[in-house]
RNA sequence: GGGCUAUUAGCUCAGUUGGUUAGAGCGCACCCCUGAUAAGGGUGAGGUCCGGUGUUCGAGUCACCGAUGGCCCA
């Protein structure tokens, strides 16, 4: 009354509403927002608080796979995998578990020191192995640095204090213990295999450090005969068969004449078939019958040779033939799988001491069929490319360097009439990056897990997990079913040394007991210290130096082992003397490494992890053949289990054609970049709006998009906030029996959608969740809701019911939503906690408000909120009716003759039994509902005819059930709530505006 | 070359045991509002369901062949 006298004639009713207030902005300003929450949640320590409210009895243990330390900038698939753990855990935990997680980094391994390598002046002979070693060391922990400077950027919680690594003296140690064990059972063995070795170097080469040139090389076609047809395995020729090959030759091709000495078997493919021929030089020959016509130009005969018979690749197996230059050598035939018929004879020399696939398919043969008889890989070549003195080579050979031996050895075939063809041509082939030779593959003595002794137990642990997608599971058991011996010792320097010595009567000394030593040394000085004491002159002294204070160590307790044993341990070394010792100088295979984490992290943790196994392995799908099954089989040689319950695997990600990223296409999408852009959250719904059980795409389109349902959320969020400024829970609050239709309604969505979101949560199909959300704010919040209930909350009067029943549906909504977003947008709803006035903040069961709502427990619904399936229908059959008001209105709108809705007036006339409850109806409430002026309910046959008073502006019939009418509205337009009532102008101390609003200022 | 896998509007996803005219949100176009305002509302246009063949009364869905992309091997 007292503003009236001060502006009499046009009253500013705009101060008279109650417009949304908050100070949660429209914008989110990431880049600037989420690091100051970021800051708050460590200054707060709100990761250790929220874990301490949840009991290790209720555990979900996500063991974290280590990203390799290769670089100090995280790749988008590496953004991927820790977001997807992230929200995985912060959903786990919301809903009341024990979610500890150990972040992990994998720093050993040759692109770790190949990278340290290239940045030293003068190459690695520049330094010491101890300097290089010191340099790798360092390099991991700059990269680890930066990497998780990126994950906590990206919003990943986690125990960032303590993080594992595999390059940590604790670890090493306890992985040379764990070895020992194995060693112990029996799993491991000492055998030879084919590796990429340079003769100028005189050391292995690494896939990596291998480059292709062209060189001229050999084309040989060689014959092996075929003595007697006795096999060696396998169901025996047919009297035809036996007939037929009688003094018959197998005809080879090759492109390396060294190796010849070296065979050991001949392959042919199980499906091929095979033509026996005569020929006028070499007698009868065998050749696969679709290489027939190169090889009889090769013969060079004047008439074709005779084709005396065929028969197939899996008939020939078993057979023996002559070696065609070493007396009494025999060389089986065997069937393999990689014989092609794009070149050659269809029949492959094997030589497993030079070929991965000779191996390959040496080993398999030996393992299937000759067990008792197993096959010998031969490798006649020292270091240095020279042959050796081997009794299967050829004198004239021996001494020679491998290269020079090729044209001694076409000598030695000639003279034995074996070559059928020579001539010289050029090829690619591997050459050393670093001497820029030639190399070759060479046997050398290497360490083996023995896959086959517990291969079964492996087979039926992947039975027992639980695989996500299922697929999972048969690529693992594929995979793990046919996989080779697991060959783990390489060449290297940087890597955990396998502690081994040798003794000068040939011995193989590797015990628990001496390992115990070793890893004390590892704990004290990490395993650098292998090569800082780089000989057993001076390492076992330094071993010997722990002995007296063994009994005080932790390793005592652990290990059992008194000083006594130790020293009995000791003994069988001492008894030489230490120059006459040698240490085992390679390294173990990196997958070890991380393949152990179970046990060096998981179960050296147990007070914080708890035991064994974890409930989730969370990494991409390429870690079938990875880290799952490295995990897998270490774990199953230990203790006959598998580490893990669960599996869960993602794709790979793509660009937005679905291509491969690179940096030749100039299509990579860097995390960082993002986030500078957009914001971690943004990154992160990215992360939930794709199925990632399968490859996934970002580009530029993608997250615009994504940024602006982050937008609509926040948005959403905002309308709630800012709508319920004044409200006070506690004192305004309705009961749900007093609240509208509507309100209910709106409450019944809010029940299913946030009922459907912890589904999709629990079943980690994420993208759910984000098209649930997003159509919760879009559909029923934003342009259902809000919008009819801006007329209630703007212009009631502050404390009128209805308003308030409105405001106790924003808070309940706000409760809600703003706590299912936590797992995906965790900054989103700590800003929107941090501009939550202190009289709305629920406690969430504490004593007073958390003072994170990361804290908060998960959503539950209240059982009422959602309606009898009669109750939700009839409301929905109101909003199909909406729909059609509103083309009824868009139609008036087009021809111009209203603006706003507000203009118009609804006419409806039901003409269905259906539509009966409609007559019972208040007009009012369909006014609200559908956002216009009046609504009148009408059973004439002529509508028209009724209100021909008003122009039917437009109007809309659906089949039968409804006609509906648009009209000008009665009325004027009230200045304050701007519907349009005849009421406007009838009260003289405000004679602009309508009977509601007079009543409300 | 082998194993596993995917392909539905411009984008991200739905699509029950084969069954009317294949859906949603975003984006886009047009319009409205200017009291959520670097917001909000309405209406509408977008699909050779990767291609082919087959099974069937009927195929996005089942079978076979193929194309393209991806992972792991060779």
């Amino acid at each position: 009354m007292m503003m009236m006298n001060a502006q009499p004639e046009t009253p500013n009713y705009k101060q008279t509403l109650q417009l949304p207030e908050t100070t949660f902005p429209m914008r989110a300003g990431a880049t600037v927002r989420e690091p100051e929450i970021q800051a708050f949640w460590e200054e707060h320590d709100v990761y250790k608080q929220v874990l301490a409210q949840r009991s290790i009895a209720n555990k979900f243990v996500l063991h974290d796979g280590p990203p390799y330390l290769s670089s100090e900038n995280i790749h988008i698939g590496t953004a991927l995998n820790k977001i997807l753990k992230d929200i995985v855990i912060r959903f786990k935990n919301l809903q009341g578990f024990y979610t500890p997680y150990v972040p992990g980094y994998d720093g050993h391994g040759l692109p770790i020191e190949a990278a340290v390598e290239k940045k030293i002046k003068g190459g690695r002979k520049a330094v010491s192995p101890l300097e290089l070693r010191e340099k790798c060391r360092a390099f991991a922990h700059g990269n680890l640095k930066g990497q998780e400077t990126n994950f906590k950027r990206l919003g990943i919680s986690g125990h960032w204090e303590s993080p594992y690594l595999t390059i940590d003296g604790d670890f090493e140690a306890r992985q040379i213990e764990l070895f020992a064990e194995m060693v112990k059972k029996g799993y491991v063995y000492k055998g030879l295999k084919p590796v990429h070795w340079c003769p100028v170097s005189e050391s292995a080469m690494a896939e990596a450090e291998i480059e292709y040139a062209d060189v001229e090389s050999h084309s040989i076609h060689v014959l092996f005969p075929l003595k007697n047809l006795e096999k060696a395995y396998g169901s025996p020729l047919s009297p035809e068969q036996a007939t037929l090959l009688t003094d018959a030759s197998i005809l080879i091709w090759t492109t390396t004449p060294w190796t010849l000495p070296s065979n050991v078997a001949l392959a042919v493919h199980p499906s091929f078939e095979y033509t026996v021929l005569q020929t006028e030089a070499f007698g009868k020959i065998v050749v696969a019958t679709d290489r027939l016509e190169p090889i009889e130009k090769l013969l060079k005969q004047e008439k074709s040779p005779t084709k005396l018979g065929t028969l197939k690749g899996i008939d020939l197996a078993g057979l023996q033939a002559n070696h065609p230059f070493t007396e009494g050598k025999k060389s089986v035939v065997l069937n393999a799988l990689f014989v092609t018929l794009d070149a050659g004879t269809g029949i492959v020399h094997i030589a497993p001491g030079h070929g991965p696939d000779d191996f390959q398919a040496v080993q398999t043969l030996n393992r299937e069929h000759l067990k008792h008889a197993p096959l010998p890989i031969l490798s006649p070549i020292d270091g240095r490319g020279l042959f050796m003195a081997e009794p299967f080579v050829p004198e004239a050979v021996q001494g020679q360097f491998y290269e020079k031996a090729n044209w001694v050895i076409l000598d030695i075939l000639k003279a034995q009439n074996a070559l059928v063809h020579h001539y010289l041509f050029t090829h690619s082939y591997p050459h050393s990056w670093r001497a820029k030779t030639p190399v070759i593959f060479r046997a050398t003595e290497q360490w083996f897990i023995n896959v086959d002794a517990f291969r079964q137990t492996a087979l039926s642990e992947i039975q027992g997990v639980e695989w996500i997608p299922e697929r999972g599971q048969t690529r693992i058991s594929t995979m793990v079913a046919n996989r080779a011996e697991w060959c783990i010792s390489r060449q290297r320097l940087w890597g955990v040394p396998i502690p081994a010595f040798y003794t000068p009567d040939g011995q193989t000394h590797l015990t628990p007991e001496i390992t115990a030593l070793v890893a004390q040394l590892f704990r004290e000085e990490t395993s650098d210290a292998w090569v800082k004491y780089p000989t057993p002159e001076t390492l076992i002294p330094r071993l010997q130096a722990i002995l007296p204070t063994w009994e005080t160590l932790p390793a005592r307790q652990k290990t059992g082992f008194s000083v006594q044993q130790l020293e009995v341990a000791l003994a069988p070394l001492l008894a030489h003397p230490l120059d006459s010792l040698r240490k085992e100088e390679d390294v173990m295979d990196v997958w070890f490494d991380s393949g152990v984490t179970h046990t060096t992290v998981v179960e050296a943790r147990k007070e914080l992890l708890g035991d064994l196994p974890a409930e989730l392995y969370l990494e991409g799908s390429d870690q079938h053949r990875g880290w799952f099954q490295s995990s897998l089989l270490t774990s199953v040689m230990l203790r006959e289990k598998a580490p893990y319950k669960a599996v869960l695997t993602h794709g790979f990600v793509l660009d937005e054609n679905g291509r491969k990223m690179s940096k030749s296409l100039g299509n990579v999408v860097d995390p960082n970049t993002v986030i500078k852009e957009y914001g971690a959250d943004v990154l992160r719904l990215w992360v939930a709006s794709v199925d990632f059980t399968n490859d996934v795409r970002i580009g530029k389109g993608a997250l615009k998009q994504l940024a602006d349902i982050y937008r609509k959320i926040r948005n959403t969020l905002r309308f709630l906030l800012g709508n319920l400024a004044g409200f006070t829970p506690a004192t305004d609050a309705l009961p749900y029996e007093s609240l509208s239709s509507l309100d209910k309604y709106v409450l019944h969505r809010v029940a299913l959608v946030s009922e459907k979101i912890t589904q999709a949560f629990a079943a980690y199909e994420f993208h759910k969740f984000y098209q649930l959300v997003q159509n919760l704010c879009v559909v029923e919040l934003s342009s259902l809701y809000f919008d009819i209930v801006k007329d209630i909350l703007y212009c009631n009067a502050k404390t009128d019911t209805v308003r308030l029943g409105v405001q106790t549906v924003l808070y309940e909504v706000l409760l809600v939503l703003s706590r299912l977003i936590i797992p995906v947008m965790p900054h989103l709803a700590e800003d929107l906690w941090s501009h939550w006035p202190e009289n709305q903040r629920p406690n969430f069961g504490f004593e007073s408000p958390p003072v994170s709502i990361l804290m908060a427990p998960w959503p539950e619904i209240p059982a009422q909120w959602k309606l009898a399936p009669t109750d939700a229908k009839a409301f929905e059959a109101l909003l199909s009716l909406r729909e059609t008001v509103n083309v009824a209105l868009e139609d008036a709108r087009s021809k111009d003759l209203i603006g706003s809705a507000l203009e118009a007036a609804i006419i409806i006339q039901p003409l269905s039994a259906d539509w009966d409850f409609l007559r019972a109806m208040q007009e009012t409430e369909l006014e609200t509902l559908f956002l216009v002026s009046q609504v009148h309910l009408q059973q004439e046959a002529d509508p028209k005819a009724v209100f021909g008073r008003y122009a039917v502006l437009a109007e809309q019939e659906v089949d039968g059930e409804y006609r509906v009418f648009a009209v000008q509205a009665a009325g004027k337009k009230c200045d304050r709530c701007w519907q349009y009532c005849e009421t406007v102008g009838q009260f003289t101390d405000h004679p602009t505006i309508c009977h509601r609003c007079h009543q409300a200022v």
